[in-house]
DNA sequence: GGAAACGGCGCG
DNA sequence: AAAGCGCGCCGTTTCC
């Protein structure tokens, strides 16, 4: 018999939970207990950190919110983790699993932070060293008994990691200029004047009410904006900008600039400056497998939806990098991987895949490609889409019919799954109660007509799942790799350091930001080099993760430069 | 008087 | 132009 001391030391699993106010950690042999200590929470994370190695443990806890961002407040971080709350919901859908679970529950609110231990969250906690064990042993005998245990395997360690990197990104934050970004703000709308509305955006507000012969017209109620422009003799049905810009007036053209600036100003203003930006870092909060489909959401400040205009006020600190990296046209070419269509492989070596397409001859444009194969993936069937989408099912017909098929389950209240195994949700009860509805005796053709557009609806969504969803877990499967490369790095000197970033990032390359198809990562000057070749190494190691052999090419848009570009 | 819905627009 | 998927956030209106 081992010493515990050397048992932890070679274990690949190890289950961290609470005891009352002791922190329990218990090495595992795949399910079996092999060795149990508990910690002083005080003591945890050096423990923790001191039994940490390059190949592991695989740290097991509830939930990396709690857990990761606790050490990282230390100044820790670990190699790999399972996170049991979103390992129980990729399981739970697997399973067909309806039956209501602590685990499903798991609370988002966090209540106090006191800064010492995981965050109370509102709601029951499952940290406790028992709930934890106990929901680990009933995962893994779900995965067990799982036909594509391989495939989920790799999900649970790709979503698990990706909420490390979540973590860790909010930890590091991203590098903000809040003087560049009021730059953009005083040249777009002005200084602010009295009540604090800019004065350009006040002018242009002037022009409108001009343009409409209304002086008190108000610009930011739809209802009273409607009548104004009716007043003025435009007939619209709506607000909306490409509505409006279909008419010739001349309150049209400042009141499209109105409404651009508005949205600046309400949306990513001086008081979203205040609010999100601090020391020179933006630190949004990420929702991994916030989304249906598996992608990631965000919780304030709307870090998915950062408008390109702003992007130049992502600056690196002096003597860093951000380099800048996405992938070309990833949906598509996760398609042609995963149906294995060769043919559309094939248009999707090299940089630009919908030239591809058009020198496959299914199309004679490049913009005729992208408008065809965005309705191949959203199901499109009326306009120019709909008429482009057939092309495309006679050049990849082994493409198509996989998202043809996923649809088809889809209309018949199916569910469908993801390359690696993530289910997609089942129709809800509205929609099984339109379908009965309409297959009963006297329904209406109304009541047809909604029937089969739910099941259209839910065909669509189906059909474009698989293709968002495999997406996504090829995002994963790159950060999970990226993030491993770069934390090999060897640390800069001292003086190279950038002291905003916190303790753990201050003085190695490290993500900064992710938006679905795209990373940023923040690097010293002397690894940028270094950084970039590793960003190029994930992005393929992820396709081979994925696909394997099958020949498939996920190539980058990668700059290195001292902020974003603002393309 | 606060929650939910809506229209609109930003992102992929 | 929207069409055809997935989101979050804002200001206003509507509902309770």
């Amino acid at each position: 018999m081992c010493a515990p001391a050397e048992i932890f030391r070679a274990a690949r699993l190890v289950a961290l939970g609470r005891s009352g106010e002791r922190v329990v950690a218990v090495a595992l042999d795949d399910v079996e207990e092999i060795a149990r200590i508990d910690l002083a929470v005080s003591e945890a994370p050096a423990w923790i950190a001191g039994t940490e190695r390059a190949d592991g443990p695989r740290w097991v806890w509830s939930d990396s919110r709690d857990w990761a961002s606790w050490l990282l407040s230390d100044g820790r971080v670990v190699a790999r983790c399972h996170d049991l709350r979103l390992s129980h919901a990729i399981l739970a859908a697997a399973d067909g699993d309806a039956s209501p679970s602590a685990w499903a529950a798991m609370p988002d609110e966090i209540a106090i932070d006191d800064g010492l231990f995981p965050p109370e969250r509102v709601g029951p906690r499952l940290d406790g060293i028992d709930e934890t064990l106990a929901e680990w042993r009933r995962q893994a005998e779900s995965l067990r008994a799982s036909p594509r245990a391989g495939r989920l395997r790799l999900l649970l360690a790709a979503e698990s990691a990706g909420s490390l990197v979540a973590a860790e990104m909010h930890d590091a934050g991203l590098p903000w200029d809040v003087r560049r970004h009021e730059g953009i703000l005083t040249a777009e709308l002005g200084e602010r004047g009295a009540g604090g509305r800019p004065v350009r955006l006040e002018a242009v507000a002037a022009r409108v009410r001009d343009a409409l012969g209304d002086p008190s017209a108000s610009l930011d109620s739809h209802p009273r904006l409607l009548r104004a422009l009716r007043g003025a003799g435009v007939f619209v049905d709506s607000t909306s900008k490409w509505e409006l810009s279909e008419h010739d007036h001349s309150a049209i053209e400042p009141l499209l600039e109105y409404k651009r600036l508005s949205r600046l100003f309400s949306a990513n203003g001086w008081s979203w400056l205040d609010e999100w930006v601090a020391d020179g870092r933006f630190r949004p909060v990420y929702v991994p497998g916030g989304v249906v489909t598996g992608r990631w959401a965000s919780s304030g400040g709307g870090a998915l939806q950062l408008p390109r205009q702003l992007r130049p006020a992502v600056h690196a600190d002096p003597g860093w990098r951000i380099i800048d990296a996405d992938v070309a046209q990833l949906e598509p070419r996760v398609l042609a991987a995963m149906s294995h269509d060769a043919d559309m492989a094939r248009a999707a070596a090299g940089q630009d895949l919908y030239e591809g397409i058009v020198a496959s001859g299914a199309v004679a444009t490049r913009a005729e490609a992208k408008i065809a194969v965005l309705g191949a993936m959203y199901g499109a069937t009326t306009g120019d889409s709909g008429r482009l989408v057939p092309r495309l099912r006679r050049v990849f017909p082994a493409a198509m019919r996989l998202v043809d098929d996923a649809a088809r389950a889809g209309e018949r209240g199916g569910v469908v799954a993801t390359w690696l195994g993530r289910t997609s949700p089942p129709p809800d009860d509205a929609w099984h109660e339109h379908q009965s509805r309409a297959s009963t005796m006297g329904a209406s053709p109304a009541d047809e007509e909604r029937a089969r557009r739910t099941a259209r609806d839910h065909g669509r969504f189906t059909r474009n799942f698989i293709v968002q969803g495999t997406a996504a877990e090829w995002a994963l499967a790159w950060m999970a790799d990226l993030r491993l490369r770069l934390a090999a790095l060897p640390p800069v000197p001292e003086e190279q350091a950038a002291p905003r970033s916190g303790p753990i990032f201050a003085r190695r390359a490290h993500l900064a930001f992710f938006l679905h198809d795209e990373l940023i990562v923040h690097a010293p000057a002397s690894q940028a080099e270094a950084a970039a070749a590793a960003l190029r190494e994930s992005a393929a190691a992820a396709g081979r993760t994925l696909f394997g052999d099958f020949p498939i090419d996920f190539p980058l848009d990668l700059r290195v430069a001292d902020s974003l570009a603002a393309d």
